[in-house]
DNA sequence: TTATTTTTGTTAACACTGTTAATTAAAATA
DNA sequence: TATTTTAATTAACAGTGTTAACAAAAATAA
């Protein structure tokens, strides 16, 4: 009885309408202001239908976490499999990395949690220019004193604080408790900074 | 007639109090979580009041940003005056900066807008580990053919990945609209990208 | 074909959220 | 003491996620 395969392809439809209709929702308006109320409206059921296909609203966005992934990945193998060398795989990866963050800017940021301060918090936080300061100078100094004096301080002053930034986030993501991380992983900073203040000085 | 000032000094009162209850349910029930109601319910007045002192819930939480961002550089300040040589302090700073992230989550999840994804999303997302086997087997490979193929491949990948989502999350920070950032930012992945797989193979 | 059961979908509510207009209580001034 | 100004409150609006109770539709059994 072909009955209940009708069934299950009616249900599934409307689980994809479901999704549909809440990315359409994330991309035209950012995943912030997504609500159950306007996915309900978007396809034209009413609320409760929407729980019988999610738990609830973090499952909708958890599966375009996975998504996300799985995309991400898909193009990093896509990548390296257009270089042999090992060390040009992983610059290539890096740049479609950046590539895809910006071209899935919604994706990214539901992967990783991004909060998006609004626009102009940066500018709205003059005592972030201090921080900002207190970097450029150290890292010109640390330039003049090196075998590149005139590399460009404002490139590796960004560098700087994102790998430190980076370190700090992924952290944060795998370990969302409220102790301290492992002794152990501060080495990946003693790591990282050792690493780049070489790359600095040449 | 010190009757005015009086009054300042109750107004300022009510404004501290707003800024401590506020921080205090923060540092216990998380930011996420932090309503206007239950601050009004701490400090024992009404709710209007605190739109007398603050513009909005957002204001609230800015102040508690620029707070961070001014303990951040004076905490920074206070490593670089303990060294002398650039180099150094910056592998100091960069150490201080990871400690005061986690000793002062709450701080820099505001200022950075993380959003801490739930506890466990990171396992509820086998897809993520796709891309991990992707970028560990590539630097397994460049260190393989590098000077030091004993070096800890793990704490490199996690160098890498963190490099890459810092500078994606610095630059999503600086440049929150949607168009694709300006081309020349993207000679900042090119530069970390090099000098991570520079200090790879060695 | 009709009656019964199961499935599916809806209405209405609960407990929250940020924000604000209208109103009352209190304090300062005339 | 009466009036004006300031301070604080109540009550509401427009949202949010979530769910219990109920009605409509579809599938099954008689």
């Amino acid at each position: 009885m072909g009955i209940l395969e009708r069934k299950l392809r009616h249900k599934e439809s409307i689980r994809i309408g479901i999704l549909e209709a809440a990315w359409q929702l994330v991309i035209t308006d950012g995943w912030q202001s997504l609500s159950i109320r306007k996915i309900a409206d978007a396809i034209e059921y009413s609320i409760p239908v929407i729980y019988n296909h999610f738990e609830n609203k973090e499952a909708i966005l958890l599966e375009f976490t996975k998504e996300g992934f799985e995309k991400l990945a898909e193009t990093l193998n896509e990548v390296k499999k257009q270089y042999n060398e090992p060390a040009q795989q992983l610059v290539a990866m890096g740049d479609a990395y950046w590539d895809f963050a910006f071209e899935n800017r919604e994706y990214y940021q539901l992967m990783f949690g991004l909060g998006i301060p609004a626009c102009d918090t940066v500018k709205r936080v003059p005592e972030l220019k201090e921080m900002t300061c207190l970097m450029i100078s150290t890292i010109k100094e640390a330039l003049a004193m090196g075998k590149n004096p005139e590399a460009d301080y404002f490139l590796k002053y960004h560098t700087y604080w994102s790998i430190l930034h980076g370190l700090v986030s992924i952290q944060m993501i795998e370990c969302p408790g409220n102790e301290q991380p492992d002794i152990t992983k501060k080495m990946i900073v003693g790591d990282a900074m050792a690493g780049f203040v070489k790359s600095l000085v040449d």
